[in-house]
DNA sequence: GGCGCAGGTTTACAATCGTAGTCATTGCGG
DNA sequence: CCGCAATGACTACGATTGTAAACCTGCGCC
């Protein structure tokens, strides 16, 4: 194994979710826009994101549609897909896929405020129904 | 800025991961030992086990202490420690530094079992006390 | 007492990643 | 109608990662 080509199945970088995370918030939008988004808080030059674009072309994380000569670039694949995903990969990892001590962890390293709690409190009584 | 050199501070990698929770499981033991732990599991070489203890070793992540005229290894990092900021890198990344978020996200996506379910409210209970 | 073996150190090397420059094209403003 | 600016494609290049071989050294065995 070790190369899963399957779909949309290629990782995601951490820059190239930079670039996910603004088509997610608005899309299609094209490669300047992208920039214009993020350029300045990550310190990027527009060719960076061209390069990342391209990547997560390739990778099929990104679907491009051109507009005049120029592309339009949109997520081919759901934020929460994502999310998830990486999401689980991390409770596989480093807590055995169980959800219940990476909960454990981060109220111990008092990673969650009493909002949180709350939500989830609420989240909890939603799923017990 | 780019390269956080303070104390402890390097990223470990995936593989590297690896051999971190052989040592957490472990310890002090030695390369041939650990080995033995992941060797078959990973399908790797020794070679390659002792490529990723030095560079463990480089990052302060893992200490040796001589036993006769070999090393025996050992964490210089609490699994807590490593586990929790791993956790909150993703919350951070994915969650906007919300923790209930992710717990919603693994609710939906059917990460979460009934045992997990339970053991949270304990956890909830024993918080809110 | 020399040799192989265990074990650490160095070097290797391809793939991915972060970051960006160069090149080629083409439509627009003048 | 022509050069320029915008834009996508290609190239670059150092760092990190995954994976491992080559090498060196000293200890124990024959």
């Amino acid at each position: 194994m070790a190369k899963r080509s399957n779909g949309p199945g290629e990782r995601i970088s951490e820059a190239e979710h930079a670039i996910m995370e603004v088509l997610w918030d608005r899309n299609p939008i094209s490669a300047a826009e992208v920039c214009d988004a993020i350029c300045a808080e990550r310190d990027w030059s527009i060719p960076t994101v061209k390069t990342l674009l391209s990547r997560l072309v390739q990778k099929q994380a990104v679907g491009t549609e051109p507009e005049g000569r120029k592309f339009l670039y949109r997520p081919l694949i759901a934020r929460s897909d994502y999310v998830g995903g990486e999401s689980r990969r991390l409770v596989d990892r480093l807590f055995g896929g169980r959800a219940a001590p990476l909960f454990a962890q981060l109220a111990e390293s008092e990673a969650l405020t009493d909002d949180d709690l709350s939500e989830i409190e609420a989240l909890l009584r939603e799923m017990r129904k």
